[in-house]
DNA sequence: ACCGCTCATGTGGTCCGACCACTACGGCGG
DNA sequence: CCGCCGTAGTGGTCGGACCACATGAGCGGT
């Protein structure tokens, strides 16, 4: 009946879940600095070890930041931080699943896209147009993918929902996208990318939501489509 | 100029992304197990706490699993293992970042809904039946609500896509959903949920995609529009 | 009085060695 | 041939020691 010490799972997993307890009933508020590890292990009255176990983890899903010498903190809790975790999905995918991935990004890229059509501002229209003549200006494959990389970003950022933007951030992950990409563009996939990136600014520039939607489905929908058809060969 | 032993950042952090890259090569396969603690850390030249964390972190994000007495083994990586994390998201969540979440909910739900119409097969339309009739037949909040996530996790899983099912679990998760719903509920939503409710088993029985991409909408939409005018409130 | 450097203090980061709890497997006895 | 049981090996926990770094107080010079 000792409700104070329930015996659940591993010890590391019980720190875990006291911590995210406390942030999930407010009592550590983000960025907010914790005790020492040893005195928070004292205070649950387990070792220093497990508690650095537990720390680690809340550390590696965006919980908690550690700063060497100085504390350990509570981040913002942004979607930025707590979504970075999705990256290592799209980085461990593979095969049929790449194509699921693929598809998730293109119902929400089509719809962010056309969110953006309705509200971006000029400020940041002009640089989604910045990233797009960079993009077309050079014939670097890394830095053509920067751009597009960056394009894409801007256009998601103007939808004015931060935690799908960070979602498809993680969906376009560097590595990610680099995989992918290495094989489409060896198929002169170039200027199409190009007449598709420009169909989807015509849209933005002419605000016409649904416009964006079929640009940003379509363009997704094509390297989904090519993928595809690799993964059959 | 030595390539073996790149001073990254901490030890731990070197130990993760070698153990990551491992697996992203192929290296290692799903469900192999690995050498012990004590052979891994070896071989990275760490000591073993570290490699401890190193696992503790990893398996957190559900890419490997260790068994007491047994050892540690690499995931399936299917979609669920890899997306559990996604609730924490949902849970350390409030504020407007819930309205965003059940944003992105609505964008997939409605979609994975309308492939489901065109997709499902009689027996996983015979479960929805199954839950959808439970959920009307009592008035326990406690058995309602566990209906109704199953309901709709049946609909997800017909869709065909583990992914988008596994981000929809995850932004339906139970803490998520219960902080919600307490609210909701108390202003006597039943009667509106079962109606949509219905309305959504019409489309599916109908294996009508637009109605049902129309009804899955509207119904997250209800949830997602109540959390706006509580929050300006 | 002010600025800059130094160094003591406290923090997270790493390592070690020991022991505990549990699993798996093989051998012994029925 | 089956089932029990012991043992070896695994992850889980612990305690303590030392290192690397960040911070701020205090000293020195200006």
């Amino acid at each position: 009946m000792d409700e104070t010490a329930p015996p659940k799972g591993t010890v590391t997993q019980r720190a875990i879940d006291s911590i995210k307890a406390l942030i999930g009933e407010g009592r550590l508020e983000p960025g907010q600095r914790l005790p020492t590890e040893r005195d928070l292990a004292a205070q649950l009255g387990i070792s220093r070890s497990s508690m650095r176990e537990a720390i680690r983890a809340l550390t590696v899903l965006g919980v908690l930041e550690a700063r060497h010498g100085s504390g350990i903190y509570v981040t913002q809790l942004e979607a930025g931080d707590l979504l970075e975790t999705f990256g290592v999905v799209a980085d461990l995918s593979r095969g049929p699943r790449l194509v699921e991935l693929l598809e998730v990004r293109r119902i929400l890229e089509s719809t962010a896209t056309a969110l953006a059509a309705a509200r971006i501002t000029p400020d940041q229209l002009a640089e989604v147009e910045k990233h797009l003549t960079a993009m077309n200006a050079t014939d670097d494959p890394e830095e053509i993918l920067a751009h597009d990389l960056a394009f894409h970003r801007e256009i998601a950022a103007a939808a004015g929902n931060d935690t799908m933007a960070a979602i498809l951030e993680g969906l376009s992950s560097r590595t990610f996208r680099a995989r992918v990409w290495r094989g489409y563009q060896e198929e002169g996939a170039f200027t199409r990318t190009r007449r598709e990136h420009a169909a989807i600014h015509r849209a933005l520039v002419a605000r016409d939501p649904e416009a964006a939607r079929a640009a940003a489905a379509s363009h997704v929908g094509e390297v989904e489509e090519w993928l595809r058809s690799q993964l059959g060969a």
